[in-house]
DNA sequence: TCCTTATTAGTAATGATTACTATTACTAAT
DNA sequence: ATTAGTAATAGTAATCATTACTAATAAGGA
């Protein structure tokens, strides 16, 4: 179902991108709606949130989920951590990598004064593990008559 | 002003923080409030997150802002990480330290499959470290007509 | 016991995001 | 080009977490 279904490129999908790629602030959802909204009076704010979600998902352009704050999106789709100002909520970019020592790179990087990091790993914790595993051998057992192999 | 606030340890701050050290589940607010509403029927969620909030900012516990996701507590005031499940979004502890190499570790110390993480740091932007210098002369002067050292 | 005022319960408001719906406009096949 | 099918849109309503407001209550020191 959703491998059938073809995105259009549209004019309002097309300027969004467009209008994101110009800055390197990191704009929210709304900041961006005022932006494309000088050159598309018309375009509504859901529009924006659904075109910035495609495009994400389509890994075109990179989302922020702000710990605590409002979602932001970035033109640069290459992963790359990024600092939040917690008076002026200002995110900028860190071009650091991941495996080095983690703020004394940051004081040597940017301008920032660093008070503190946080991290955040994702991944699927061993009840659902289970239960994938579980939903797996139920789709192979009606898709598939014939035993097969548990897929990893 | 804030400095004169006395806080009162009231029943119900005893009993939001006796019920959150009872679990390591990493409560919502909504969650904690069920569970308190057990011995405190009447008390309100406003209360739970006034609360909690309170508690976090006297360090008796921790808040956890999950990027995208409703805020979570933590009995467990020490700082520490995170892993999520991108499926059920059940949060637990990793006792890991920041300093080492991150996913290789949270393989061997998580039963979680690790899909990836993200780092967040915060700070003080350059732009606001100028005016934050900017006010602290000012209040230099209006508190104190003898010239200060700048503090930092 | 009395007073001051922090705190509460209850409820309304806010603000970000998502959902809904009638209409519009791509795109491919006729 | 015309039509049919269906993404996508504008506009708006709904949702959901969190915060703000207010009159009543209750800590806790004098």
């Amino acid at each position: 179902m959703d491998s059938k279904t073809k995105t259009r490129m549209t004019y309002q999908r097309q300027v969004i991108l467009e209008e994101l790629a110009k800055v390197t602030s990191h704009p929210t959802a709304y900041d961006l709606h005022k932006m494309v909204n000088k050159r598309l009076p018309k375009i509504s704010l859901g529009t924006v949130y659904r075109n910035l979600e495609l495009l994400s998902e389509s890994n075109e352009i990179q989302r922020l989920d702000v710990s605590g704050h409002q979602r932001r999106f970035d033109a640069n789709a290459k992963d790359h951590h990024h600092i939040r100002c917690i008076h002026c909520s200002r995110v900028d970019d860190l071009p650091i990598d991941t495996t080095s020592v983690l703020e004394d790179i940051v004081f040597r990087t940017s301008e920032y004064t660093v008070l503190g990091h946080k991290i955040e790993f994702y991944g699927i914790c061993p009840e659902c593990k289970v239960k994938e595993q579980k939903h797996q051998e139920k789709d192979d057992i009606s898709k598939d008559k014939n035993k097969s192999k548990t897929r990893r």
